[in-house]
Parts: C-alpha cells; structure tokens; sequence
DNA sequence: CTATATAGCTACTGGCAAGTAGCAAAATAA
DNA sequence: TTATTTTGCTACTTGCCAGTAGCTATATAG
C-alpha cells in the first residue's frame, strides 16, 4: 500500500514535470520567434509563465537544450507524418497528397518550432545540429524514394527525384515563413494550394 | 587647377570609403551567415580584414546599420532583375523563365545576403524592417501580375496568381538554404532545375 | 618647413544576460 | 508534531561585447 501510493505519486511528478517542461518550451518558442534566439532572455521566457529563472534552470539544463528540443520536435513530428502516410496501402499519388497535407498541417500548427529551427539552426551546438540534420535527411530521403517510386509506375513525371524533393520540403517549410494566424488566407486554403502546387510539380504534362 | 585637383582627389577619397564599406559588408554577411548576427562580434569582422573595431565605426554608426544594408541588398538586386526581365519585349513564359534564371544567379552568387536576410530579420528595427519588408512586397507584387498576364493570355494554368507568386519566390529563396560552392549539384543545374519546377508550376497540364 | 586634416589605433566603460549559491516555504512522511 | 524532501526564489557573479575617448601617425596644404 506504501509503496502503490508512492509509485501513484512518483507517476504524477512525472507528469508534471513534463507538463512544466512542455509548457516552457511553448512559450520559448514563441518568444524566439517573434524575438530571436539570442535576444530573447530567459527572464523574459520566465516571466511569461510567472515564474523565475532558475525555474527553467530546474527543468532545462542550458540555453542551448531549450533552443534544441525546439528545432527538433518540427522535424521529428513532419518525419512521423510521412512515416504514417506512407504506411498506408495508397498510390504514390495518394501518397504524395496525404504526407502534403499531413505536413501542411503540422507546419501550420507548429509554425513557431519550424521558424525557429529555420533561423537558429546556427546557434545550435556542432553536435545538435547534426543529429537535427540527420533527421532532416531522413526525411528528405524518405521522400526521395516515394518520387521514384511514382516515376516507376509513371505517375510521377520529374527530372531528378532528389532535387524534386527538397523542392517539396522547402515548399512546405516555406509556409511557416508567411503563414500567421487571422492573416489574409485561411490554412486550409493555404495546405489545398501547397497539395495542387505540389501535384503540379509531380504530375505528367499529359495526363 | 587648385580646385581642380582637390576634386580629383576627393573623388578618389570617396571611392576609397565606398570600397572599404563594400568590403566590410562582405566579411560581415559571411560571418553573419556562418554563425549568426548576434553571434558574430564587430571585432571578428574586423580582425577578418586585418583592422579593428573603430575602423568599422568610421564607415558604418552601428552594427544595426550593417545588418540593414546586408539585408536590404539581396531584395534589391532580386527586384532590379525582375524589372530588367519584365522590361524585355517578350512573352509572360519567357518573361517567367528569365526571372527565374536572373533571380536564381543572383541568389546563388548572393547566398550570404539572403540567408542573413531570412534568419536575421528579427533583429532590423522596427523601421528597417518595414522598409525592407515594402521591397520584397514589390517583387511579390509585380511577379503576380506578370502570372495574372500569363493567365488571362492563357499561358499559365494556375488557381490563384497572389500565392503562386509566393510559392516561386519562396523555391527560389530557399535555393540560398541549400546551395553550397563545391557541393553535390552545380549552379547551373539547380537554376536549370528551379525553371522547369516553376515551368512545371504554372504550365496547363495539355500544352 | 609648419599647420591642418585624416585615418586608424590602444585602451577603456557600461550594461546586459547566462548561469549559480544558498535560502525559504510548502508539501509529504513517519 | 517533527524530519525530510521538493520546489522555487532572491541575490549574486562573471564574462562578454557594443560603443567611445582620446592618442599617434601619416598624408596634404600653403
């Protein structure tokens, strides 16, 4: 009986202190956003949460463990998107379509974690930085091979499927640039555009 | 005579001074673009082209004032193109592909000012920022009336002139993320690559 | 040759923000 | 109640870097 409410109580510490975590990475890459990496202070991230620095210090270890947990939840839930998609019994067009939708959606949802990875990317350490672009990698890679895939079946009509993916991924990294809230496009309007621009890309003159 | 030669000689002083400010804005977008603005101290910039901190503050009146003249010239360079395109008598397709491959060298041979532009304009003020935000709305504008040409000419097949003017300036944007002097793929091939992709992009589908 | 302007340097200041030591208060346990 | 652990805070230190004051040397003028 101890020991169930100890290990009850240990469970929801957890919890919580993953929520506190959560919370705090929310709002710093809110405020990197908008601010810059480097001119924002984490007294300032503190205040937002009314809390105090050594708060943050309590959960994060450094500056620098903040800025990279926020440059790789972007890519790490766009990787998880196209792995989902690609699970699914579907043509490479229906493929295609789905991931750009799926990642559309998650750009648009996460805008503040891509726009921080797109322009810190520098601060990170040597380390972080490369495990972070070998994710990225993964994801252009993954992609890659679904074009060629379609080229086989000749769905597909692209001259080079690698460069054709990076287009496609910065097509859809591209939106987290311009796209804002209560802005003159709606989402869905902005993803159904990037799913006909990449169709287009793709698609065969004549078909 | 007298004046004459004072003239000569303040001349030559002046093309001195704009030489030497040309050369600092170039070490400086380099290390601006390698480790970041913040990151990047005046005394590096200096120590790059054997001089020190002051000699920077008799050419420029802050560091500010650098980021802004950085930021400021890829756009400008990027809209003279685009206007110099636009400016030949020729159709909207060829207009297009000529503005694709002029815009495309100058974002290549200009790698650094564009990325410190895209990662750094957080840090313009307020002011700068407006300003420089008002030139790239004039290459976005005039780019979306040359597609609403093409489209009412019945070259270009696209479902909405404003955001296919975005989605070409940001591919070919993103070409500074990614190119890199040495690496896998050519200058050439990538601009010939962003022609077709843009080609692809607003082409009809039976043509 | 003397006077003046120009150019660049050495050596500083002042402020800011990351990170820390050690305390106080609250929760939990026994 | 008393002991212990957890949680968060106040109040620092430390180093860095933008920006400056004021000197020295060199070029130009008369």
């Amino acid at each position: 009986m101890v020991t169930s409410t100890r290990r009850k109580s240990t469970s929801i510490r957890k919890e919580i202190a993953a929520f506190k975590r959560q919370r705090i990475l929310e709002v710093a890459s809110e405020l990197f956003a908008r601010h810059g990496y480097e001119s924002t202070t984490l007294d300032e991230v503190a205040a937002r949460i009314e809390v105090t620095k050594p708060f943050i210090y309590s959960y994060y270890s450094n500056k620098g463990e903040l800025l990279r947990e926020i440059c790789e939840r972007g890519i790490r839930l766009s990787t998880a998107a196209l792995e989902a998609a690609l699970a699914e019994p579907a043509s490479p067009t229906e493929q295609l379509h789905e991931i750009v939708r799926a990642v559309g959606r998650i750009i648009v949802d996460n805008r503040d974690y891509i726009s921080v990875y797109q322009a810190e990317e520098k601060n990170l350490t040597t380390e972080d930085a490369r495990k972070i672009r070998a994710l990225r990698h993964e994801f252009d890679l993954r992609l890659t091979e679904l074009l060629e895939k379609g080229r086989s079946s000749g769905e597909f009509d692209i001259q080079h499927a690698q460069r054709s993916a990076l287009w496609i991924g910065g097509l859809l990294t591209w939106i987290a640039s311009w796209y804002h809230e209560g802005g003159k496009w709606s989402a869905e309007e902005i993803i159904e555009d990037a799913v006909y621009t990449v169709n287009k890309i793709v698609m065969p003159r004549r078909g």
